[in-house]
DNA sequence: AACCGGCTCAACCGCTCTCGA
DNA sequence: GTCGAGAGCGGTTGAGCCGGT
């Protein structure tokens, strides 16, 4: 009697046979077979067809985990620790890579306020995304566009002066920040998401591009953190509000 | 056509944590 | 208590791709 689990092994095995078909041939994508280790018996870099076969047969067969010997018993000249991360990351059935969703997001947005980068945390409220994923997500999206907003700002405190109130007012919300920081990084992060959503286009790369240089007023009315001078354009959360609460949220 | 720089993401590295002996 | 092995985590790297010049 084959079990659900196999069956469904099988079939992403025959997928994956068909898919690395394509790429290696059609797309002509040679990946490296020379290890830049110098131990020849431990193999490094991209994943082959023939390993990811060989992993995916093993574990179909044994299960996963104890990675130490199973990249041994399986005859990978592979590392457990790669051998899992294989798996784990890119293999597993369950794996879903590609267009984050605004809802996901939101909610990457929302954890990530809570517990900053603890990707593998966070990635378990994301079902079928790896803490990789996420990882890289943020970093090559998210960090990208505080960077430029952190520049934007950094140039505008440059060119004009900051008035003492205004100043002042700066102080007073990183004050507030500190007695409300779970309702309001909680709401930060939804307008930030938001945000996103409403810049978004289907496109997986175009997805935050028009990420703007400063985050919407906190419109949130019910919020105890409330923000005097709403109105103001000197009260738009910026990025050092946002790295402020982040830190306050400890981790 | 060739080069360059930026971006993405798979994979690696180093470290910590956990657990059994 | 501590030692070692395995697992897991977060940071970083680098190959490949792509658009601009």
């Amino acid at each position: 009697m084959i079990s659900t689990s196999s069956l469904l092994l099988l079939l992403l095995l025959l997928l994956l046979s068909l898919s690395y078909v394509y790429m290696y041939k059609i797309m002509d994508k040679k990946p490296c077979n020379s290890p830049s280790s110098h131990d020849p018996e431990v193999r490094k870099g991209p994943w082959t067809m023939e390993e990811d076969l060989i992993l995916i047969n093993y574990i179909a067969n044994h299960g996963e985990g104890v990675w130490n010997s199973l990249a041994k018993a399986s005859g990978l000249k592979r590392t457990g620790k790669s051998c899992r991360l294989r798996w784990l990351n890119y293999l597993r059935p369950d794996v879903r890579r590609g267009n984050i969703t605004t809802e996901e997001q939101l909610l990457i947005f929302e954890l990530h306020a809570k517990w900053g980068n603890r990707w593998s945390k966070i990635a378990k409220h994301l079902p079928g995304r790896t803490d990789n994923e996420i990882k890289n997500f943020w970093r090559t999206r998210i960090q990208k566009h505080m960077k430029q907003a952190e520049n934007s700002q950094q140039q505008g405190n440059n060119n004009s002066n900051i008035s003492e109130t205004n100043d002042h007012h700066h102080h007073h919300q990183h004050h507030q920040h500190h007695h409300h920081q779970a309702s309001s990084s909680t709401s930060l992060a939804s307008n930030m998401a938001l945000q996103i959503e409403s810049y978004s286009t289907p496109s997986y790369q175009e997805t935050l591009e028009p990420f703007p240089s400063q985050f919407p007023p906190i419109t949130d009315q019910s919020s105890s953190c409330t923000n005097h001078n709403i109105n103001s354009n000197t009260n738009y959360w910026n990025i050092e509000d946002l790295w402020s609460m982040h830190m306050l949220n400890g981790d």
